[in-house]
DNA sequence: AGCGGTCAAGTTGCATACAATCCTTTTTCC
DNA sequence: GGAAAAAGGATTGTATGCAACTTGACCGCT
């Protein structure tokens, strides 16, 4: 479990967040953290500030990091963001679409549709996951690709049910093939309008869930399912 | 010229970035920084990692930070992503404006015709900033506005100079005024549009200045007029 | 019993020492 | 004389020690 470079470290708490291992508003200490990776507290403190300048964790002076919560009100705000920039990078996508990008979309919506039919929703988040990874790089604007999947994964731990819904998985594939529609066909507008349509719709559920829940029943709900399966987990590059 | 806190020595490198004291492309030297600060090493390093992760400096293994050199081709990119993310702030404030965030924005917009009729291109620099300010504020979606700002600051040292061309101060506050009639009245999509079209102006101007000059020379004048007064300067808050 | 203050344990912030890596220069061999 | 290799210097990466701060508990006081 140990890491060599500082880079590696900031990587692997990061990953802890982002799946549910390190729920929001859990306390990072900073020896408990060196011994688990099995290196000082100076690299741990270099890569807790740095997620702190991400937005990963809020660091009170002399008083420590803490997993970012993420109230309500943030989350959709943090999800207008999402859409807007989704939005851009299909529209871009649809003015600029080279071959190579082209086929990796197509390759990658064609990959939800194969995880689609298997039914399984853990596999078909994954490959959820490489086709909005593949419209923002489609969109020729790297870094745009790069805000945009940095939002992207600050939202994983909280779109991590989103999927499980009854009749989602097909609602979001059929919304999925009406965005590479529009995009093939070169219309910018009507790709942009799609995309931010199928963030948005996500962000709804999401705050008609947590608004139908008390805030109590809300925290403890999100910590039974934190250590939910691995079904996030990307093939472990160690 | 000693800071206290770590967020303060993190503040305090970003505007010698910012300003331009420090030139993209410069080596930031821990020893020297520290000296400068009259800090240990530890502390820098902690500032310099989250300048990293926030885009002010890169920073290359075993070998150092420099400041963030931002190619044309990126610098296109971002202003691409600032124009549209400026066009939902606009779109945002439009749709929900209040009266305190209405007169802040208004206000901004007054000292902006107060900077413009004196003629001092420094002031209306200052002033601008404001207003832009005060619109992603009025977006009323918090965590937008950070992002906004945030993309404003990281432009700022290639922005120092796109006021002074002739006739831009006249024709940006029109612009302004543009953008404001139609928040005023409502116009989501109208104040977003121009608000848009407003960030790519200038936008164009660079790459037309940028691709008119080579590279060598681009580097000389940069430099050459890089320690120049600090009309960027806010009001001190140490 | 309730409230306030003091003290102690634990944690973070910073400084310094050491190890590892990189870059430059010099030396040596062909 | 040129090129490759090695040594030296310089800089970054990591570990550890100490000081400062926060926090919780215990004790005394009203």
């Amino acid at each position: 479990m140990s890491r060599k470079s500082t880079v590696g470290l900031r990587d692997a708490i990061e990953q802890d967040i982002v799946t549910g291992r390190f729920a929001p508003g859990d306390r990072l200490d900073e020896v408990t953290l060196a011994r688990r990776f099995a290196v000082s507290r100076t690299p741990v403190r270099e890569a807790l500030r740095q997620l702190g300048a991400a937005g990963f964790v809020t660091i009170q002076p002399n008083r420590g990091a803490f997993v970012a919560e993420i109230g309500p009100t943030r989350l959709v705000e943090m999800l207008e963001v999402m859409a807007e920039l989704e939005g851009l990078c299909a529209r871009l996508a649809a003015r600029r679409l080279d071959p190579e990008r082209r086929n990796a979309l197509l390759e990658a919506h064609r990959a939800c549709e194969g995880a689609l039919g298997s039914g399984d929703a853990d596999a078909y988040y994954y490959e959820n996951e490489h086709f909005h990874h593949a419209i923002y790089a489609a969109s020729g604007n790297t870094f745009l690709a790069e805000q945009a999947r940095a939002l992207h994964t600050r939202l994983k731990p909280y779109r991590r049910l989103q999927l499980r819904v009854a009749g989602r998985l097909g609602t979001s594939f059929a919304e999925h093939a009406a965005v590479v529609e529009a995009i093939l066909a070169g219309e910018g507008d009507l790709a942009s309008q799609r995309l931010k349509a199928h963030v948005r719709i996500q962000g709804e559920r999401f705050s008609d869930f947590m608004a139908a829940l008390r805030d109590g029943e809300r925290a403890r709900w999100d910590r039974a399912s934190r250590p939910s399966v691995g079904y996030i987990q990307p093939p472990s590059t160690t």
